[in-house]
DNA sequence: ACATGTGAACTGCTTCACAGCG
DNA sequence: CGCTGTGAAGCAGTTCACATGT
């Protein structure tokens, strides 16, 4: 299979969504252009995005909306069970974690992790904080797939490491920093600091420009 | 001043967060070489990045860290306060409501917005949750500048709307739809499903690929 | 001698435009 | 006739390579 670009994949997930509200709404049919619309690209954008993986539509019509969100859940690799692992039981490891966005899409949360003694043990949402220095021996047990790091800056690297050698291949790291990890492990960075800076620029430069 | 792409304005964001460390470090000067290993690039990338506004190395030596430092906050715009509100007192929006690196980071979150009557009047962290239905007088009164958005997907596009006429310029988007919005208010999104499909798409591929 | 700053070359994503097919 | 699927063209972002300045 040819090289999918990042850019392309977060599409799909911009067109399964909408796509899936489409399905409960009994549309049958879906141009290119009307998911572009919703999607805020081009028609062409969507038609290569899912040329990429097949012809799907009908030319003269559209795309048949169930079996499209069929093939996107497909492609995602949606149609399992993922099991996630949240490590750092604070503020945002605490949202995630009763979060039930997830689950409701096939992220299941299987263990949360903390180091602070006054953490560990206590419960939430179902789930039993237990201590990071386990999280060897729990990998090997409990076979995740992805672990989301919601650790201080300091600690990331460190624990992104850990989870690498424990066997994980796929990590959506909210701290700071930029993990070095082998390429075989694939990481996601979500970044409020740098988002806020990213309008921050915005803003300032619209402010300079004169508003053009 | 020419257009900057996206993805330098991230970079920048990723350069300052290390030189921050680097001036608590007492280090004097820094190569792009060192810059870009730290922040996942290539040097010539990073001498690029920061070629578009300005000369701010010395040849044969390097940049000086805390001009840098100066330098990059001065471009991104956090030099000054930038007022923010909340709007959405879920799960998300409470976590980001208390999370302590926006205020560190300069940016201060002026009000917290719902429109369940059972939140509305609690109180967190010092901020009580106001009804939704003020929030256009609100703006006119308070003048944010930037609106985090965490209410459910449906209601995303018409509170977007309003906080774009009542005179908001920049939108954090944290639900899992596209906003359609005149071109002078800058958004930006963070959507953990969408990461988590990212991150799915590359393990399902992977396995079909046989790991390479 | 060394590391920056930057045109030029390159790579890859996006847009165009139209042939192909229902 | 309408809308998809797709090579070709266009464009933007990245990498190269070297002249330049200290």
């Amino acid at each position: 299979m040819k090289r999918i670009a990042d850019s392309t994949v977060r599409r799909l997930s911009i067109y399964l969504r909408f796509l899936e509200d489409s399905v409960l709404q009994g549309i049958r049919t879906i141009s290119s252009e009307e998911l572009a619309r919703r999607g805020g690209t081009t028609s062409a954008q969507v038609r290569k995005d899912l040329s990429f993986f097949g012809s799907f539509g009908k030319r003269g019509l559209g795309y048949p909306v169930p079996e499209l969100t069929t093939a996107l859940r497909d492609i995602l690799g949606i149609g399992r069970e993922w099991r996630i692992i949240i490590i750092g039981a604070g503020k945002i490891g605490t949202a995630l974690a009763q979060y039930g966005g997830f689950r409701q899409r096939g992220f299941q949360v299987v263990a949360v992790y903390d180091s602070d003694p006054q953490k560990i043990g206590s419960r939430w949402d179902g789930h039993e904080v237990r201590d990071v220095v386990d999280i060897d021996h729990d990998i090997a047990a409990d076979r995740p797939d992805i672990a989301v790091l919601t650790v201080p800056a300091e600690e990331a690297q460190a624990i992104g490491e850990r989870v690498a050698a424990a066997g994980l291949r796929a990590i959506l790291n909210f701290a700071p920093v930029q993990l070095h990890l082998s390429s075989d492990v694939t990481v996601r960075n979500v970044n409020m600091a740098m988002e806020l800076e990213g309008l921050s620029f915005a803003l300032t430069n619209r402010e300079k420009n004169g508003n053009d």
